[in-house]
DNA sequence: TGTGCAAATTTGATCGTTCAAATTCCTGCC
DNA sequence: GGCAGGAATTTGAACGATCAAATTTGCACA
């Protein structure tokens, strides 16, 4: 009674032998209707469940994903990493794929981390989060025919249309394209920029999306929007001081009537620092632009999911060569706004 | 090349047999020093590790935690999840142990997901996270015979001395009975508290730390501290509306000089309802209380993350019954109290 | 009725490891 | 030198599943 049932019950219950029993689980196609139902019957009387280790020894696949879980570096967009767990982790259980999780203090960390879970059989592919350009961890993947795919892209030339390995992101470009024109059309005009230093691949992209809503509105030129966008690291002391330095405005520069930024965490300091005069649209829709009333831009990262694991479990099966050329290595999916008014808030 | 050295390979570099190999590893002990060496340094030459799959298959026992990720209610307090989630993968690796990550939509899904990790011999101990009082997860996992530890007392008559499960636990009425006197000691004397409806194991907990931290003060009387406490549902909003009736009064119900709260949310929705007028205090130092220098009281998830691997790994191995009686089934951390001062805030 | 051939099912081997029992090695002592 | 007895090591079997090949079944057709 203590032990669990093993295929070898459910083919003697079935009357029929181990093998049928594991085609009627796994291609059940060539089993005959009625073994078939036998076979069935017999698991649900016995309650019998497959033993994921043998099979896994066996079949030389884990079914199980390995993802690395920040040390929650910058607390705020620490949720982002959060929802897309639970998102990954919801659809991989729908399609019998596990999620397992490892901890690592820097890329090269990682990579010792990636060789212990492969070499352990424990996961037999990875999901990256927050690459950058010439990661070393997608090289050693790369290397090592490891399956994998990113929540972020490379970020370099041509990556977009002949990629060296798979990928899904979200398009900031139109994030902020999208945030700019909704500022534009509420009559806004010199709608001002606060992002990262350049090169990033996220910030420039998003800086970007607002550059070329500005430009296709056609109240400003190229020239007049550069001394706009504020480049500064993320957090939010930075972005209350990079908005007072946008509302000061500087001879031949005037103020600004409106911001978006390339973060919530920027985006709250420039709420606090503007004390509601103007309009700020932050990213991400963090916990906190929900409770503050923090217009923002949401990530979908439920498609990101749904994308990461096609592009693991179809065609491509986690690697940029396996699959036919013409079913796209990619996944761009798009941004939802989130416009809300801001709740009163205290004064200094 | 492709293939990986198996415990075969190790043997035949070092010249011994396999069972030699698997006691180097698993028993050093019984192994003369040098056939040890020789062993350690074929290991080392040819990069072996054992294959998971393969010894879960032969030991029956998986080395892997089970965990819940829950779908991120409340956003702000979800973090508190992410930092824990982070604290235990790191930890556990560090004992050779895995976490593997599940969903579920009710706590009737949660035991079928139980059922299944358990039949798949994917995990050998669970996590549990937001116990309540006469949960039936706890009773199916007892029922079951399955190893586990909650995050979260059961809240029952006697079980802190006498527990059913073995359990790990932030004091939160030690949490709040700091914040009450660290507010004491700034001279203030009317200090509110916004919590929980009762009845709630968490929240009647915390709501007895500012209680006897008042009483102990001797300013007021039981009489006159009762509407001084509001309970609400979580939230933001709440939270303000809260406040608003606190500061207001009554007939015969001065205004309180300060307030302490159940959560963030709660607390950021007074923060801004008092507009910076009255001290707040929170509970999780969440990244929203981070990022406005709300003074709030911090879990120390590491000790809670590594209290939950002792209870797994030592003595009592995750069951209730086994380890000596003398060996304490639970544990019951402090939370540490940050104080800051809020950063000014945008007027209405 | 027998034959051919595909479909359905069964059998034997195997994945990589550890357990249990058997064997060999070593050391001390008479 | 022989022998006892423990330490060290090796051997065969097993964990529970799937793969590959062998076998049996079922059906159409001559």
């Amino acid at each position: 009674m203590g032990a669990l049932p093993t295929i070898h019950d459910v083919a003697r219950v079935a009357g029929v032998s181990r093998q049928t029993v594991s085609n009627v689980l796994n291609s059940p196609g060539i089993v005959r209707p009625d073994t078939r139902d036998r076979v069935t019957t017999a698991i649900a009387e016995l309650g019998y469940r497959p033993h994921e280790s043998a099979r896994r020894l066996r079949t030389r696949k884990s079914s199980t994903i390995g993802i690395r879980i920040d040390p929650m570096t910058d607390g705020i967009s620490g949720s982002v990493l959060d929802r897309f767990l639970h998102a990954l982790t919801e659809q991989a259980a729908a399609q019998g794929l596990r999620v397992m999780l490892f901890t690592a203090t820097d890329p090269d960390d990682e990579i010792r981390q990636f060789a212990r879970l492969r070499d352990g059989a424990d996961v037999d592919a990875f999901v990256l989060t927050s690459t950058f350009h010439g990661d070393p961890r997608t090289e050693w993947l790369i290397a090592n025919d490891q399956s994998f795919v990113t929540f972020g892209r490379p970020w370099g030339i041509d990556d977009m249309n002949d990629p060296t390995h798979l990928w899904v992101d979200v398009d900031g470009w139109w994030g902020l394209h999208e945030a700019t024109t909704a500022l534009l059309a509420q009559g806004r005009r010199r709608i001002g920029y606060i992002g990262w230093p350049s090169p990033s691949g996220t910030g420039d992209d998003r800086r970007r999306g607002w550059h070329d809503a500005m430009v296709a509105a056609g109240g400003l030129t190229d020239a007049q929007l550069t001394p706009l966008a504020i480049a500064t690291p993320d957090g939010v002391t930075p972005g209350g001081a990079a908005l007072r330095a946008l509302l000061a405005g500087r001879p031949g520069v005037d103020p600004v009537d409106a911001v978006v930024c390339a973060s919530d965490s920027l985006a709250l300091g420039a709420l606090i620092a503007s004390a509601g005069s103007i309009p700020v649209i932050g990213y991400d829709n963090t916990p906190v632009a929900q409770a503050l009333g923090l217009s923002s831009v949401e990530q979908p990262l439920d498609e990101v999911a749904s994308g990461v694991l096609e592009l693991l479990t179809g065609a491509h099966r986690g690697r940029p060569d396996a699959g036919p050329t013409t079913d796209p290595r990619h996944r761009l999916v798009r941004p939802r706004l989130v416009l809300r008014s801001p709740a009163p808030l205290p004064a200094p």
